[in-house]
DNA sequence: CAGCATATGACATGTTTATGACAATTCCAC
DNA sequence: GTGGAATTGTCATAAACATGTCATATGCTG
């Protein structure tokens, strides 16, 4: 197999105090593909969000200082941690019906004694909804088809040519048809979060993937929100 | 048809608890030039899947820990599994369970008590449509035909001569027609995953490749995805 | 109209890919 | 074996392409 270890590779935020745990997953995590980040406790947890900003929190129920309860609360609360996926984990004895009941934001929960591959497929069905891209899925909105797969984008059915950077900024708004984009939310995703450069790049780039969409005619799909960014359909 | 045991060999992951038959399996299987990995349960054989990316996985339906049923849901969500033909394999001959296998994404279905000769030709089958080269079909695309048996390479109807590395080059790209190949994805299934090359080399071999496919005259029938790798179709 | 945010064309730079040459190796017929 | 041809991986260099920045133009909002 081939890992997967570029910007593309979708980030996984594993939250636990107990450092076996923590390698355990960590492993079996990278093996399957994704880019893991480890906190170990919920004020690091936070931190981790806010700075990497992960697709998916893995995260434990009992942690010192910041319990997981509060720390999703709080991941969900801030702008990194809303666009993330929460899976909660936590054992059966801890009243695991009541946590269903709690308004916490978790998208998903997890009991213990679970097994890894349960875990792997939990990761992966919350990524299908939040990356489609980093699953395969062809993506569409009206005439605009994007294919992961072959690379392909067409509109109304003829090929365009787009450069890596178009590719990857077209593949973020089809992603989440609506959502309007600030310039530094699109180069964390689009860039890389490592990366220093100018927002005002984003604009070129942005006119440059219009000019590519609208070369065989056909209305602009990206919409301009003044003073906030872009957005697409 | 006499299949080798070389790294383009068909790799068919056998999942099964029981020893006796994981070792009847095996033991058939390499005598009918298959290369072969096995797992004891569903776990397993996610790992195995994203590690080692079979072509073909027996998945048989009563397993420890992880249901054959669920290991199957899973290995197809995943990006190796996608890829995989998956048989289940199952005692049970109820209507009812065909359906419920074929509805998680099961490619075939085999009910115990089955000859080893029928599983044989099951797995060729599925491994037909999966990867024609290995079970010598000729591929085409566009004017351009392969033929595994004969090792002949024809354009318009006129012969080519390629070296083995090209034609194995050429036959990974008509075997997935339109999907873009990493130069590292290249290197695992053309040159072999336990072979350490520079990934520029790849684009010495497509050079080479190019040159000769169109020698006859012709255009090149091979794409270029700029900061992804290569395709054809 | 002023002030600000966004759009766009041009360009230098940096990066990725293509290609020709070459040495090492393998393969094969003799 | 032996010689010669074919094949292979690497490298240096060239070409093609993509990218980030800037200067300037355009457009929106009040």
């Amino acid at each position: 197999m081939t890992l997967t270890t570029d910007t593309t590779a979708p980030l996984v935020l594993i939250v636990d105090d107990e450092p076996a745990q923590l390698a355990l997953l960590s492993y079996n995590l990278k093996a399957a593909g994704f880019r893991v980040a480890t906190a170990r406790d919920g004020e690091e947890a936070l931190l981790a969000v806010a700075e990497q900003g992960p697709d998916v929190v893995l995260l434990d129920w009992m942690l010192p200082r910041l319990s997981g309860l509060e720390a999703c609360r709080q991941i969900k609360a801030s702008p990194q941690g809303r666009e993330a996926a929460v899976i909660m984990v936590s054992a059966r004895s801890e009243e695991s019906d009541r946590i269903r009941g709690l308004d916490t934001g978790a998208d998903d929960y997890i009991v213990k004694p679970y097994s890894v591959a349960e875990l792997i497929a939990r990761v992966r069905a919350n990524l299908r909804r939040l990356r489609p891209v980093a699953t395969g899925q062809a993506l569409e909105i009206d005439d605009i088809r994007l294919d992961p797969d072959t690379y392909l984008v067409t509109r109304a059915g003829e090929a365009l040519h787009l450069g890596p950077t178009e590719f990857r900024l077209l593949a973020a708004f089809m992603e989440r048809p609506g959502k309007v984009w600030t310039r530094e939310a699109l180069l964390d995703r689009v860039w890389g979060r490592e990366i220093y450069i100018d927002t005002r790049t984003v604009d070129v780039h942005v006119g440059r993937l219009r000019k590519i969409l609208c070369s065989t005619g056909g209305t602009d799909p990206i919409r301009t929100v003044r003073g906030a960014g872009y957005a697409m359909g």
